[in-house]
DNA sequence: AATGAATGAGGGTTCATTCAT
DNA sequence: GATGAATGAACCCTCATTCAT
């Protein structure tokens, strides 16, 4: 049915024993109570704004309060209305961008079977999701190499698509597609990693500059099929 | 001859032609003047162990002069002599550690030219360098993540890698043992990628919580085997 | 007729001399417009026990604003409705006290005019109001050492047992029952201090621990009585 | 031998037992390194004076910290080489006046033995210390209204007292001198305190204005040894 | 060379009070 | 009257770097 997913939804619906509740992005921990009136909501999304805006411009640890609070066009004491700290804004920054980076609503290979054709899809909108998200996946890791809890942060959600995709594997070595010597999840983490590490070199920090990204989809595709040994065009049983 | 390396020194004096002059893993334009008098000498070396102990121990943010200057019983004034700043020492941290991170002295795969074998070698002695510099990895990646300078020195750290296993994948294709279709460079970006990245979050994170060494190596080796379609034991002679 | 008494109202009636119009313990120039509907007036009653509550649990100057409206559940606007600021909040707490404090309501020693049963009851009334309001007592010293105008007005309190007790001593002394060669006011001054140091100490700040209250007021009516000479079971008749 | 006192040393030398190594003022976990060189003893000193000067004028609370730093002519910095905050300069403060407070280097009523004399000496010593120190008490009163910690020093230096005075009472029971039927620990709390806080409202805030010293003493000692039953010139037994 | 005190700009944070809704 | 968001002056504290001794 389905296979390696970065973030397909080929098996939606039946995810929901995966991560619990729902898998925020934002540790539970240092929350604010949220506004009551309409005006309150408008001007923490104002301040979630202009913090992103901010971030990606000075990155975090730069940003210094008052730069948010001037590109948001309040009073410091307004921030502290939504937000205890910068912390707390970068965390509600992540949980906007949250969805979209979890389900980058993948391109439906709609009508398929193929595993190499699923696997490309998803990959395809990993990358996809990653280019928009780019400035914010470096910024999340660095606040991630800083602040322990967005390292937690980080972990759970790579966690989310490794376990992901180490169901996609073990799916595909049931059906005696993919090697079965291997440890579903272990692989998962390495080719996972892969994945977002290329990710974040290429499409984040512009290494090996100017790589098609469709070569890269490509590429990946086929190293992470190789890796498997899925067959290129795997006769899509019906 | 050589094969796929993260590390490797089969191609030994053939690599002056990558980073130029020396491959040195501090920014040039962050170095002090050594120091002159042998009692110096030792000064400064004092400073650099007590900084790495203190990096470790805290962080690189975490770190204050003052505790560097304390771990290593000397003034604060002193310091200066030796460095110009917290960058400077952490540079010199990472100068000292450099010959065990870039040239593990892999096992020399001794008299064999199967290519599935001295890859598992250089795996292996990747993964026990890193293992045995985790904590710095953890700080590199900090570092690189607030300093530009740092980013571009990881950068060039990897780039080694990845050039380095560009050409044993070129040269494998070459010789017909790997898949042709497959972009070397591109390729080496990915699957070196791969290898740090599971490096850093099982060995330097202690993501997957006890993922056993040897099963690491082993799986990474036959991921990247497969991935380039390298026959696990192939007839290499010849 | 009348002895020494921290609260006695044994001369009810002619203490209108004493501090003018009305011996209240709020100064005056703190006082907001009273609410007029009978809404407003609950309002404010539940502000006050509101703060009450949050003032002795933490202090004054730990109590912010929003501690007091959040624990009377209204909003920090209506806090201004009925009090100019956190001063007058107090204020009115004290004033809620006020009458238990200042006329603890003795146990009239009814019929009888043993100078040492009177000043015994006196001193028990006293140390009873005392120990009710320990909590309270601790507050106003705290905010008496930061407010000049509540210092004041302790001054106040204090100056009205000291000149009740003062004209018991004068009496006494007039009645040849207590050493003639004492000051009264003084003598008044030095006995009323020793008798609220004690309760502060014992009582508000649990100095001497388990000091047993009869012990107390026994001890300071003993010590009282001994300081002015007043024979034990004088025979104060007549 | 030795009688009530709030701070004599008829007994010097024998009291080493009373408090343990030393009753510092001071308390000791907010303590900063103190400082190497001789500039650095000398800048710390100016900063105590500087402190107790601005305390005394504004108050602890008044007080900021560049109020200091002005007044000792030195940079905000500076402070925080001998001191950590607020509180640590005002324990400084105090520790500075501790030798005075807790020995006021009394009178010496040499060759006497008559108790009343050696309590009026005594009495006089305190009180004159008291005045010297007055408004540092006041401070001391206000600071120990805010911090716990300040609370308990001062507890801590009401108790030396308290059980140096409730010595002489017990010696004076022993001795036949004394009202035997009254606990001397509670009559010593009860008279300590009695002392204490004339002293404080007369000497430090100046209530019932412009009384005699003079007649303080000796109103004082009356009181005190009416309440013991000491005879007034009790037979100074050989 | 070594020491450790001196510097001070700069940031985060608080919270009583005001005011638009 | 009630609400709760908005304000912003004020202050504490940090710490890399300099410099007198």
């Amino acid at each position: 049915m389905n296979s390696a997913s970065h973030s397909g939804r080929g098996d939606a619906g039946r995810d929901a024993d995966w991560d619990g509740p729902a898998p925020s992005m934002a540790p539970a921990d240092l929350l604010h109570d949220p506004p009551v009136t309409q005006r309150g909501a408008r001007r923490r999304a104002e301040l979630i704004a202009a913090a992103r805006v901010v971030f990606e411009r000075s990155g975090f640890l730069d940003s210094k309060l008052t730069d948010i609070t001037r590109e948001a066009k309040c009073s410091t004491g307004s921030f502290y209305t939504y937000f205890n700290n910068k912390e707390e804004v970068f965390a509600a920054v992540l949980q906007e961008a949250q969805e979209d980076m979890l389900h980058p609503g993948m391109g439906r290979v709609a009508g398929t079977d193929d595993p190499y054709a699923v696997l490309e899809a998803s990959n395809r909108a990993y990358l996809e999701a990653y280019r928009r998200n780019a400035r914010l996946m470096v910024l999340l890791e660095q606040v991630a190499s800083i602040d322990p809890r967005f390292r937690e942060l980080r972990r759970r959600r790579g966690e989310t698509f490794i376990r992901r995709n180490a169901r996609s594997i073990a799916d595909l070595q049931k059906r005696g597609i993919a090697d079965p010597e291997i440890d579903p999840m272990l692989a998962s983490r390495a080719l996972s990693g892969m994945v977002s590490r290329l990710a974040y070199s290429t499409l984040a920090l512009g290494d090996g500059d100017g790589v098609d990204f469709d070569v890269l989809v490509s590429t990946l595709t086929r190293l992470w099929a190789n890796a498997l040994r899925i067959p290129e065009r795997a006769a899509a049983t019906t």
